[in-house]
DNA sequence: CTTACTTTCTTTGTAAATAAAGTAAGTACA
DNA sequence: TGTACTTACTTTATTTACAAAGAAAGTAAG
């Protein structure tokens, strides 16, 4: 039998991950891509070519040199669970190894209920159940608050009402799979890096508008987590000197001007829409050409893009993805937004591409379960035991 | 004789640096601070007190254990000089590996000048002919400006005037010393984290303010460099929305609000000190107790602070440390800043300490020393080429 | 004085990864 | 057609590093 230390999982599955991602792979493209020498990728290709996991395909056209020979995955190497958790609702969907979603579910959920996480852990049950086939390799949940050390798994979160909730260990037990249990712009931010328009990439800025804004920041190929991990509260920046109040208790912060919150009372104070309207009643004006709906949209977008200019002033990443509910009005905030943002950029920065993503509730339980499909690529070992039984799972044929 | 590959030089010159930084270090204290097994330490500090470069101290008092035996450095491991370049004037030190300045020196220089390289050369050739006695590592030189990979050492500078000057090779020739160009926001961040109050922590902010506002972030042990290594341009944060106009051509910028340039310009045009003087003639009124000058630095203080409490709340690091020209005045600005950092930090972020700085150009020159010094603890290989030929001469005997 | 435990350091065996040098299989061009 | 050059992969020897276990030297009880 082969060496099985933790080590050799990670460069093993990182190699399947990696081939099955691209649906084939040459030798030479392993080795550049997860930078490795040639010869460790020849001699583990081998054994996992004999252990029947990889198959050798078809030589490709040589480009001056030797042909390459692609690398396929012999079977699929298993799904992912990915669960959204909300405050009203939970979305979970199946993911493959490439970031395709083959099944997705949303349920209503009351997370202040008193059973909370019992019915979070029977209804990832049930969908579990129903997986036609074929290996499932974990479960990865996002949630809108701060997650410690995956030892646990415990969540704090205000949106929710959790405090201290021990939710890794709970589901681990009730459905005896790998579970990561991670923030939710902070999965979102490694999904977009794994399957967005941030492949390739190295430095990015995710930034998620909806009842808060969050960000995720992606720098050297590193997730930026701070001292608890708890970087990312773009949210919380100061953006106008005597703005609204916040619910954290300052003033003007981005959240409290922009937030959907912060726009609904907007329109409600106009006399646009009725006092028990939503922000959606505002989007519909918009779409329909009411001037003051849109100017609402056009306002927020010219404080977003002055914002974001800051941000990716200071950070300079390569892209600037933009998601979350308050996207699904996106159009009507880009004239406010793109003059805005453009300007305040400094012009080395003024090009830099800004991906607006419309997908909602799919995408965030994708994030989710990217944090199991990432797992091979888990060189800092962030994601510990839990990570390490999924690369296990990686392995097992 | 012993191996002699890249790998093994980082991990035996990080030894050395660490025991010569520390005065002395036990085997089981470099296991835990370099983050390597206390095998590898035994095989590594056999080599090197073999090779005598480290030699055997006394034991210390045992806390409930086998007692831990001191190891030093058996020579001195050699210094670097450091330069800091200003667009008026050059400031060069020595410094030793554990970050004391042994001699510095000050001179006239004009950046403009065709011939400012040949002039900046012929005194670093100067400052290092004076050098007493023992080995040079090599030179760091920090510049306001971008510099792009180290293999070159091209910088690109407004506030010196200089595009797409080879300043690395030019100085490499002349020298003949290994030498590493960065920006100088860039190098004091690693000279805060290996010497000053950044020391054992991994996750800090630090920002420079003077006639540009600056910042070096490091996450995990790791600088930020974004892109392009153009992360850190706090400056152009947008903080008010019609402000003063920027250099960059945006409005209300940080740099342009509370920049040396800007609190200048207020403290004329009120009439409080002649259109001739200086930022000083304004700090010198505050110190005599002037309210409408204090006032200026009031003012000032909370603006920043807002802009900092953004910033942390946004990274998320252990400490905030502060520097520059602009902290002369700091006591000033303290008044205004304090209360409006805290109260727009959320409150995890709350306690976060903030040090503030006031060594000046010998600070800034030891920065740009510590380029060199910190080559051992480079694991990601940013200073390439120079980065090796620094290590090789803290091995040489 | 014995037992249990902690911490520091050392030894041994083994795994992971690379460098270097070679082989294989093509292209580009005279 | 042959020579030079690329690129892809393989083999071999070597290096780096760690895990595991043990030895040494102490503390802290009973």
């Amino acid at each position: 039998m082969k060496p099985h230390t933790a080590q050799a999982d990670i460069t093993r599955s990182a190699i399947l991950a990696h081939v099955s991602t691209r649906h084939g792979c040459s030798r030479a493209q392993l080795a550049r891509e997860l930078r490795v020498s040639p010869a460790l990728i020849t001699q583990y290709t081998r054994d996992l070519i004999a252990d029947g996991l990889l198959v050798p395909l078809a030589h490709e056209a040589s480009r001056g040199g030797r042909p390459a020979q692609l690398l396929g995955s012999a079977t699929t190497t298993g799904d992912a669970i990915g669960c959204k958790v909300a405050a009203d609702h939970i979305t979970m969907v199946q993911v493959r190894v490439d970031g395709m979603i083959t099944r997705a579910d949303t349920l209503a959920f009351e997370a202040t209920a008193g059973a909370a996480v019992q019915h979070l852990g029977a209804a990832l049950h049930a969908f579990i159940e129903q997986t036609p086939t074929g290996r499932l390799l974990g479960v990865g949940v996002g949630v809108p608050g701060d997650v410690d050390e995956q030892t646990v798994g415990t969540v704090d979160s205000t949106q929710l009402g959790w405090r201290g909730l021990p939710l890794g260990d709970s589901l681990r037990r009730k459905l005896g799979l790998p579970v990561i249990v991670e923030n939710n712009v902070t999965a979102l931010t490694i999904a977009e890096a794994l399957y967005g328009p941030g492949l390739g990439h190295d430095n990015l800025l995710v930034v998620t508008i909806g009842t808060g804004v969050g960000a995720g920041i992606m720098s050297n190929g590193n997730l930026l987590r701070g001292r608890s991990g708890g970087a990312g509260e773009i949210g919380h920046l100061p953006i106008q000197e005597n703005g609204p109040l916040c619910q954290c208790g300052g003033h003007g912060c981005l959240e409290a001007v922009l937030g959907e919150r912060a726009l609904t009372q907007q329109a409600r104070e106009t006399g646009l829409i009725r006092s028990d309207a939503s922000i959606d009643a505002v989007r519909d004006l918009a779409d329909q050409g009411d001037p003051a709906a849109q100017q609402i949209f056009i306002d927020a977008g010219h404080t977003f893009g002055r914002a974001m200019a800051g941000a990716v002033n200071l950070l300079d990443p390569e892209v600037l993805i933009l998601l979350g509910e308050g996207m699904l009005g996106w159009r009507h905030w880009i004239p406010g937004f793109e003059p805005a943002f453009r300007s305040a950029l400094i012009p080395r920065n003024r090009a830099i591409p800004v991906v607006a993503e419309t997908l909602q509730d799919e995408r965030w339980a994708q994030g989710a379960a990217s944090l199991v499909l990432s797992t091979p690529f888990d060189t800092q070992e962030h994601s510990g035991e839990q990570g390490r039984l999924i690369r296990q799972r990686f392995l097992k044929p």
